[in-house]
RNA sequence: GCCGGAGUGGCGGAAUGGCAGACGCGACGGACUCAAAAUCCGUUACCUUUCGAGGUGUGAGGGUUCAAGUCCCUCCUCCGGUACCA
């Protein structure tokens, strides 16, 4: 008998499986297809923890069980390899990106390996690979053909310390999704995708998706579709004759109540309505308000609004009334028209303001028919409109569909819908990310580079600059070209896309990776797409995957894919949290990695640690204690089957032997009900639960010799897939398969369902709800004799003290419940 | 504020409306050992106890039910997201 040496079995058994491939991509027509993602890791310089294992463990366990059930297996894994680090890496050392990022690669690779995350390497994809970008510039140039890709110099986010433009998405709360900073404003010209065309159908094809609640419901509010409607109040200047000023409300409803207007100060029509009088103060609160950032402003109005006068006045196309318009910074530039109506009987912002700045506030709702009052609070609730002209009684529900419709009719205005979501600035002025394919010709515009791949060009510098321009600008001979169009002298696009980009297509790519006529094989996709499970953090729920769900239906309306929903099912890991109860990270040099894990406890124990320390999604805290536990677990199951490796047949004992094939039966059931339930914490409890009994049965072994060596074949079946080592070589040494076997290519138990039915059963006695006894009784006892038996028990005989019973309730198999 | 989720032993956590605390960690006691580690066996929610058992207990308070951790209502706390979106 030998003692448990994990080292010893990995590297017996990791080379062997390698040369069986085992996990490479199934191809049987006669088996079902899985495909099982996960998220397409950054190749950071700080390497894989532990935390990383609650991602990549479990989809391991997930496909080795979709193998064994009889499943082609689609298990992939690639590099988001474009990106920041590896360019300030490059900075700061003058490594070219390229380097760092192979060397980060083939230690994410190696560390994967180590706790034999079992990929299909022939599939291994790297988005800064030429093959790879010259279809991401090709999806570019199919949303610029589209009309969904196109430049514009708005403001956008700007972050200081990384300098770099951000989309929306990646600065949400005025914060840096990388560096956590305080994002600015900056306006730059920059490319954007027409994001907000899809956003109706991002918001509608949610519903039918097999994703946790809480990112669904990210999406639907990061969309934020409100219905509303614009009206055009105006406006008589003292010089520009009369301006329009589309307002957009969702309470039109209150519109007799807009006692004032206010314009956000980077509106286009401020300075035109602006009076000569007001015009140095508002320059003045126009000049404050943008040194400002959003962060700075929202703090800032927390303490009070601010705002200033302009001098003119609106007509509001109701009833007439000219009411002062403001500036102020709490109307935000980006939603709507960018001016509001402002309603201070029934909107608790205006209701602040006018309370400030002493402006009238006029009720005209009345909850319930009854008027609140608005003098200390905005009402806010829907009721019954009063004061509102020939729309007074009406209720607010009615009169928001009358008004807009009476609006429209009028040529003031119209019922609108509105979006949260903006479009996807997608341009950086950066040297690591795919070149975007456009070339700027002073006669032809912005010309698509149909040769593709457009290859990012070796520079002296990676450096950005605080320009806006990106280092490839100072790449003249890269930059300096021809139009493809009229063939003058015209320059490229400088700026490169966002990783995002990358990202947004890369699941398709793994379905035919080496394809060089298309960024994919149709038939290919067809086949496994869309993706059956993809897992990886929560972190993504308003970046990554609101972008690959657009460019998916991009697809779709292009006619190159026939599903327009990419991941049918999702799942979030939970976080792993360090010692110390802070999230791991390099910084905090809390970080427990799976290299010195798997050196101190093996790469089994490891990984039934990982998958058995809680459920699946919750936080967990990390507890090397817990992983000494799977690791004596796994060391218990060496030891016992090392003992019991050749039992012979001694005396049958028929009721071990049922109770055994019980124990098996409940056991087979519950692994594969929990491993495709995503719920491997109990899933690992009941083999430990078997285990156990196993142990303390050994000395039965005999007395139902096939049953045990079934049972431990079984056994070490179904833990095959969290505990690939000890069991392939337990399974070999027990000769359960010969040299040219595995036991990873067995097929997965079913279990037996009559062993799960049992002779007798325990019943519980109830008096009143509470438990005074229990019988074991026959299985299948009738209700009546449950009722008969348990009335006949002394303790409920005294219980009961010689009356009747007022009630009994049995439940078969279960309890039987006396109401004295 | 709004949206989503969660509150169960010393800890991580189990429980189709039907025996709360599976499994693991930790702790305690014992065996083995010169000793320690490892391993094995046992105990481990709380209170009371005549050691038979009795009572209490799943964030708080109500309710439905023969029966509630689980369903309903009100509230509290924590986590995640979002935050002047008119």
């Amino acid at each position: 008998m030998s003692t448990y040496n994990f080292k010893q079995l990995e590297k017996k058994w990791s080379p062997i499986w390698e040369k069986a491939g085992l996990y490479k991509t199934g191809d049987d027509p006669a088996k079902n297809n899985f495909y099982c993602l996960d998220y397409f890791p950054y190749p950071s310089g700080a390497g894989l923890s532990v935390g990383h294992c609650r991602n990549y463990i479990p989809t391991d366990v997930i496909c080795r069980k979709k193998r064994m059930d009889g499943h082609n297996v689609l298990h992939p894994m690639g590099w988001d390899a474009f990106g920041q680090p590896a360019e300030e890496y490059a900075i700061k050392t003058g490594m070219h990106p390229a380097e760092v990022t192979r060397i980060n690669t083939e230690n994410y690779k190696r560390q994967m390996q180590l706790f034999e995350a079992g990929y299909d390497w022939d599939r291994e994809i790297n988005s800064s690979h030429p093959d790879y970008y010259r279809w991401t510039q090709y999806f570019f140039l199919l949303l610029f053909d589209r009309g969904l890709a196109y430049q514009s110099d708005n403001f956008q986010m700007y972050c200081p310390d990384c300098k770099i433009v951000l989309s929306n998405e990646e600065s949400a709360g005025g914060i840096c999704w990388r560096c956590s900073g305080e994002v600015v404003k900056k306006r730059l010209p920059q490319w954007y995708f027409r994001i907000t065309e899809y956003a109706d159908r991002l918001l509608d094809e949610l519903d039918g998706l097999d994703w946790p609640e809480n990112i669904k419901a990210m999406q639907r509010n990061w969309i934020g579709r409100s219905h509303g409607a614009e009206v055009n109040f105006s406006i008589e200047t003292e010089s520009n004759g009369t301006i329009n000023l589309p307002v957009y409300t969702t309470r039109i409803d209150t519109i007799y109540g807009a006692t004032f207007c206010v314009l956000a100060p980077e509106h286009p029509d401020l300075a035109s309505i602006t009076t000569e009088e007001m015009k140095k103060e508002v320059d003045d609160y126009i000049r404050a308000s943008s040194a400002k950032t959003d962060l700075q402003r929202l703090v800032a109005s927390e303490k009070g609004k601010t705002g200033i006068f302009t001098g003119a006045y609106a007509k509001n196309p109701f009833n007439g009334e000219e009411v002062p318009v403001w500036t102020a910074d709490y109307v935000l530039a980006g939603y709507g028209t960018a001016a509001i109506m402002a309603v201070p009987a029934h909107d608790e912002r205006d209701h602040a303001f006018a309370k400030k700045y002493s402006l009238p506030i006029v009720e005209v709702i009345a909850p319930g028919g009854v008027a609140q009052g608005v003098d200390e609070e905005a009402t806010v609730a829907d009721g019954e409109l009063i004061n509102s002209g020939e729309f007074t009684g009406l209720s607010s529900d009615e009169s928001r569909k009358v008004m807009a419709a009476f609006a429209e009719k009028n040529n003031f205005g119209k019922a609108e819908t509105r979006y949260r979501i903006r479009d996807w600035l997608v341009s950086r002025q950066r040297y690591w990310g795919a070149p975007i394919p456009i070339i700027h010709c002073e006669k032809c515009g912005a010309v698509p580079e149909r040769n593709l791949p457009v290859v990012l060009p070796d520079v002296e510098g990676y450096e950005p600059d605080d320009s806006g321009r990106s280092p490839l600008a100072a790449c003249e001979e890269w930059v300096n070209t021809t139009c493809p169009e009229c063939g003058s002298d015209a320059k490229r696009e400088t700026s490169t896309m966002a990783g995002f980009a990358c990202s947004s297509w890369y699941f398709l790519r793994f379905a035919s990776p080496h394809y060089s006529d298309a960024p994919f094989d149709r038939e290919e996709v067809n086949k496994w797409l869309p993706v059956d499970l993809y897992v990886g953090g929560a972190e993504h729920a308003v970046m990554h995957l609101i972008y690959a769900r657009f460019w998916t239906k991009v697809m779709y309306d292009a006619g190159m894919l026939n599903f327009t929903e990419p991941f049918s099912s999702l799942k979030n890991q939970g976080m792993l949290i360090s010692y110390d109860h802070q999230k791991m990270s390099k910084s905090k040099g809390n970080v427990i990695t799976p290299d010195e894990m798997v050196v101190k406890y093996g790469a089994d124990a490891l990984r039934l640690y990982i998958i058995f320390m809680g459920p699946f999604e919750a936080e967990i805290e990390w507890s090397e204690e817990g992983l000494a536990g799977t690791y004596r677990f796994v060391k218990r199951l060496w030891n016992l089957f090392q003992e019991t490796t050749d039992v012979q047949a001694g005396e049958f004992d028929e009721t071990f032997d049922r109770e055994l094939r019980y124990e098996l039966a409940r056991t087979i059931k519950k692994v594969t009900e929990d491993i495709d339930g995503f719920q491997f914490n109990t899933g690992v409890a009941a083999m430990m639960e078997f285990l156990n009994f196993l142990s303390a049965n050994r000395g039965k072994a005999a007395s139902a010799s096939t049953t045990w060596r079934k049972a431990q074949k079984d056994f070490l079946t179904v833990l095959a897939p969290a505990a690939p080592f000890i069991t392939d070589e337990l399974w070999h040494l027990l000769n359960f398969g010969d040299e040219t076997e595995t036991i990873h290519t067995q097929k997965w138990p079913l279990w037996i369902e009559e062993d799960l039915v049992k002779d007798t059963v325990d019943i519980v006695i109830q008096i009143k709800g509470k438990i005074r006894d229990r019988i074991s009784v026959p299985a299948d006892s009738s209700k009546e004799e449950l009722e008969e038996i348990a009335l006949s028990l002394a303790k409920v005989q005294s219980y009961l003290n010689g009356s009747a019973p007022k009630r009994v309730i049995v439940v078969p198999g279960r309890l039987v419940n006396i109401i004295g």
